[in-house]
DNA sequence: AATGAGTGTTAAATCTTGTTAAGCCTGAGC
DNA sequence: GCTCAGGCTTAACAAGATTTAACACTCATT
């Protein structure tokens, strides 16, 4: 399973080019021609990286880009552009963007910059996902049983509760994001689907009583953390 | 203060103009004049982000790269060089770096270029550091658990109230600065976030008057100092 | 001493989270 | 098709955390 890339460009040939040679290297990519599909694209389906040319029909690059950042504010953007001045590239990163490449690029330097965000952004989440148990203090958790067992009793866990503790389990003693979580398990992050996660956090805090050391703390503003304090 | 970035450039003119700018815009860069100098002065103190040219005496960038990741394996690297060839870039690439950059480069989109990688990765996260337990004076402060426990009753912490003990901690008998603590903790340094944080100096105040050896103290114009007399 | 910027402190306002319970779907079994 | 149970969402209110406002005070400078 590659990343998911968007590839807005309206020049056929390079798009048709660029669409082909990701899809080579193992990713999953998805064309299209001009900035208004693209945004329309971006809101239909999950995306880990955007590469959006600059100069586009209808709605430049750099205006998408900040149409597309306001659904979500941390997706990775890789501008194209056939300029190459140095304060054209400036806008590019003013304008929220991770990197900026100028026509004409090798299509291997491409793959790589993209393989070098992506390494820092939360796809590497993704790589995780064949862990499917994890120690939680006393107890231990199977994600796909969906089971919590301890030593005093286990707890049959439902799709959601499941799917967040691991989320959870994957960031112990880290910060898992509000927002992240919300856009992997719900789809969206909204008032409401944030209130149903409270829920859920609250459930996961009944059933993790029975050990002291096992705590889920909130971070204002920003998400929970797991807290296993036999591990820390 | 900002993230703190090594720089290692063999050209002392250039060296010299990448450390002032770097410092001007508010960094804390560090020069190393060859890989050797590097490498040793990456084991003496922590940093954020290396700045490596490829073309160095006596080991080269990609060399000093892999032996730095020997250490960390997740520190951010950008290559200089003075190459522009596409397959010296994709060499760049492949020794694990984050980006790459062709000598004559803009400074300006250095720094952006920085800044776009540190926005991904761990910099601005107080919460993922390693030490996490402190003794000041009779206290004795555990972060994860967000608890300030005295022989005299405990307190439980908010998450930015720990967050800021935190850092008094890890400064402690040194002066903390309001604008650093200010970008770490609240992410911008504006004057609303600048009275929240003396709204969360006078809380610790509070927790804190336990023990008379203990103070915040405060350096007119520049930040505060958490004092304990016990230890000086 | 007068000024203006920086700090101390408290309280109110705002925003976020905790918790419980009621409401609403959906799919299994009748 | 009807009913029920399970699972998720929505509502509602309580509690908590952080920010903003307000006013008093301190410091450095003139």
């Amino acid at each position: 399973m590659g990343a998911k890339i968007m590839v807005v460009e309206d020049d056929p040939n390079l798009g048709n080019i660029l669409k082909e040679y990701l899809d080579l290297k193992g990713y999953e990519p998805t064309l299209c021609r001009h900035g208004e599909e693209g945004f329309e694209t971006y809101n239909k389906q999950p995306f880990d990286i955007c590469i959006l040319d600059v100069m586009l029909p209808f709605m430049d690059g750099f205006t998408l880009a900040k149409k597309i950042r306001g659904v979500d504010k941390d997706i990775p953007i890789i501008f194209l552009t056939a300029k190459s001045l140095p304060e054209d590239r400036i806008q590019g990163f003013k304008n929220g963007g991770d990197d900026y490449m100028t026509k004409p690029f090798s299509m291997e330097e491409l793959s790589l910059r993209v393989d070098a965000i992506l390494r820092r952004s939360h796809f590497n989440d993704v790589f995780d996902n064949n862990v499917n148990e994890f120690d939680i203090g006393t107890y231990h958790f199977n994600f796909v049983e969906q089971m919590l067992r301890h030593p005093n009793g286990d707890t049959k866990l439902t799709t959601k509760e499941a799917a967040l503790l691991k989320m959870l389990a994957q960031h112990k003693n880290k910060v898992l994001e509000r927002e992240y979580t919300l856009k992997t398990i719900w789809g969206e992050d909204s008032y409401f689907t944030a209130r149903s996660m409270d829920v859920f956090i609250a459930k996961l805090r009944k059933y993790l009583k029975k050990d002291e050391q096992v705590k889920i703390i909130n971070i204002h503003g920003k998400g929970y953390k797991l807290v296993d304090l036999q591990k820390a």
